[in-house]
DNA sequence: GAGGTTTTAGACTATGGGACGAAAACCTAT
DNA sequence: ATAGGTTTTCGTCCCATAGTCTAAAACCTC
C-alpha cells in the first residue's frame, strides 16, 4: 500500500512459492523488496480457488516506482481478496497510532503538514498537525532536519523539515497498561 | 498456553492438514476447540524440517482437561519451536495490556487477587491489584458477581467475586493516539 | 479483645494527548 | 510600504488514564 493523491492506494500481487523455497525467499525473488519501506506477514488462509495463501503487507513511500505486475484494488477485485485488503488496512491504521510506522508511508524528509496529509490519507480521518508533531516528537520518532521548506504560491510561514529517526518498525511501549510497579 | 502453578505453561501440538481442508478445519478436527477459551492464528513459516507450518495460539483456563497428545515446552524442545513459542508469549503479553484477553487465562469467576496472580504469571512481573481492578473495571471488561469468597486459613476480608463481561477478544480503543478531532 | 492478614476504597500525582488561541513568518494586492 | 490573508509554530489549558500510597473494612487466630 501507499499514499497517493491524498488517498491510500492498495496494490495486489500474487507470488508462487517454488519447491524448497522459504516464504520470505519467494517474496524477495518476485518483488524488489528494496523499494518497499516496510514488509510484514499477515494472515494465512485458503482462498476460494483453493490455494494456500500467506498474505504479506508491503508499504511504499510516495513516488516509488513499482513495476507493472501489480493490480490496483478496486471494485472489480474479488471479494475474498478485498477482505484481505480490508484487514490489512485495519492493521495498518491501528499500528500507525502506537508505532513509528509512518516512516514507511511518508517521504524521507517532510514538513509536519505533509506528514499530516499522509496520516489523514492513511487513517481516513482528520488529524491535528500540532498534536501529531507533539506526539511523535515526544516519542522520539521524529527529528529535525536542517533547512526550511519555502512557502508555496499562497504564502505562509516556511515550514521546518523533519524525518523519522528510525526506518524500522518500533513499538511505543507507553500505551501498555499494567506496567510493573517500581 | 495456560497459567498453571503460578507460571505460564506452554503446550505444543502438531496437526497435519488433509487435502482440501481449511486451516481452521484442521485445527477443529484435531483439537477439542471448545475447551480452549481463545484461539488465534500467528505466524506461518517453514520449519527446519521443511514443513510449511501455520502456528496457532490457544489459551486454556486453569484446570482445563487436555488430552495427552500435547508436548510440554521445555529445555528439550527444538530451537525453532521454542522460537515460535517465545514469539507467541510476547504477543500474549502485549495483548493482555490493551485487550480483555485475561478472560481466556482466568477462571470464569475469580477474586481480584486471583486475577492478579494470573496476570503476574502471564506477564512475568508484579502487578498492582488495585490498578488491575480499576483499569479493567473502567474499561468495562470486568463485572461483579453476587457473593463473596470466604477467606482462607490465614484470615482476611472476604473478597468480592468478578467475571469478564465478554468471553471474546475485545480491543481497548483508548490506547490509540491520534484520534479524530471532534 | 488484641494483633495479624487480606481486601477495598479513596486521595494524590504523573503523564499522554486533545482543544484552542496567539504569535511568527511568509505571500499578494493595493 | 502597508494591510490583509495563509501557513506554520509555540504555548497554555484541560481531561482521561493509570501508578502510588494510605487508611479503613472485614475477616482470622490466639
Amino acid at each position: 500500500m501507499r499514499v497517493d493523491d491524498g488517498g491510500l492506494e492498495a496494490l495486489l500481487r500474487r507470488v508462487e512459492r517454488l519447491p524448497r523455497e522459504s516464504l520470505a525467499g519467494a517474496v524477495r525473488r518476485a518483488i524488489d523488496v528494496g523499494r518497499l519501506a516496510h514488509l510484514e506477514q499477515l494472515e494465512t488462509r485458503i482462498l476460494r480457488d483453493g490455494t494456500l495463501t500467506t498474505v504479506y503487507l508491503g508499504l511504499a513511500r510516495p513516488g516509488t516506482e513499482l513495476d507493472g505486475d501489480w493490480r490496483v484494488v478496486g471494485t472489480r477485485t474479488p471479494p475474498d481478496e478485498r477482505e484481505l485488503v480490508a484487514a490489512a488496512q485495519a492493521r495498518l491504521r491501528a499500528k500507525l497510532s502506537y508505532t513509528n510506522l509512518g516512516f514507511a508511508l511518508a517521504p524521507e524528509v517532510f514538513t509536519i503538514s505533509e506528514l499530516r496529509d499522509v496520516y489523514v490519507a492513511a487513517l481516513g480521518h482528520d488529524v491535528s498537525a500540532t498534536n501529531l508533531q507533539r506526539v511523535l516528537l515526544r516519542r522520539g520518532a521524529l527529528e529535525r532536519v536542517d533547512g526550511l521548506r519555502a512557502p508555496g504560491r499562497t504564502g505562509g510561514r516556511p515550514a521546518a523539515l523533519f524525518r523519522f529517526a528510525s526506518q524500522r518498525l518500533e513499538v511505543t511501549d507507553e500505551f501498555a497498561a499494567l506496567r510493573p510497579p517500581r
